[in-house]
DNA sequence: CGAATTTGACCTGCGC
DNA sequence: GCGCAGGTCAAATTCG
């Protein structure tokens, strides 16, 4: 019981930072067979949930570099398992590298973008 | 060794 | 007012 308590007490601090701002949100739909595409940052997976929406499990990632706090929500569609929608939160603070895979990316990334 | 990843549990907001 | 859904964090474990 008491583990409970610290565990809650912990997490109940974490809430009260949460801030009221909210930044706009950029969707993007991407077909890959891959869920993570290499856009040139890094990304670090901090949380899965499934959605009634669809059958497929949610995945949420966030940027980790020098300042870049931004978060990256990929979501699978259950009529097209193979197109994937990636959504991006916040704004990237740095540029990012240019990668081989990233041309190899962006030639899927040639479809439909919202 | 360090970093990244995974799962579970908990909390908040909104709708009716 | 209550319930539901979604979202996030922590800890533990594993890989290179």
């Amino acid at each position: 019981m008491v583990s409970n308590l610290s565990i809650g007490a912990t997490r109940k601090k974490k809430l009260k930072v949460r801030k009221k701002l909210r930044e706009p949100r950029f969707c993007f739909k991407t077909m890959s067979d891959v869920d993570v595409l290499d856009d040139g940052y890094k990304w670090r997976k901090y949380g899965q949930k499934v959605v009634k929406d669809t059958q497929h499990p949610r995945s949420y990632y966030r940027c980790t570099q020098g300042d870049c706090r931004v978060k990256k929500r990929i979501e699978r569609l259950a009529e097209d398992p193979r197109m994937v929608i990636t959504t991006y939160e916040g704004r990237h603070a740095h540029s990012p590298s240019h990668h081989e895979e990233e041309s190899q990316a962006s030639s899927k990334l040639n479809l439909f973008w919202q």
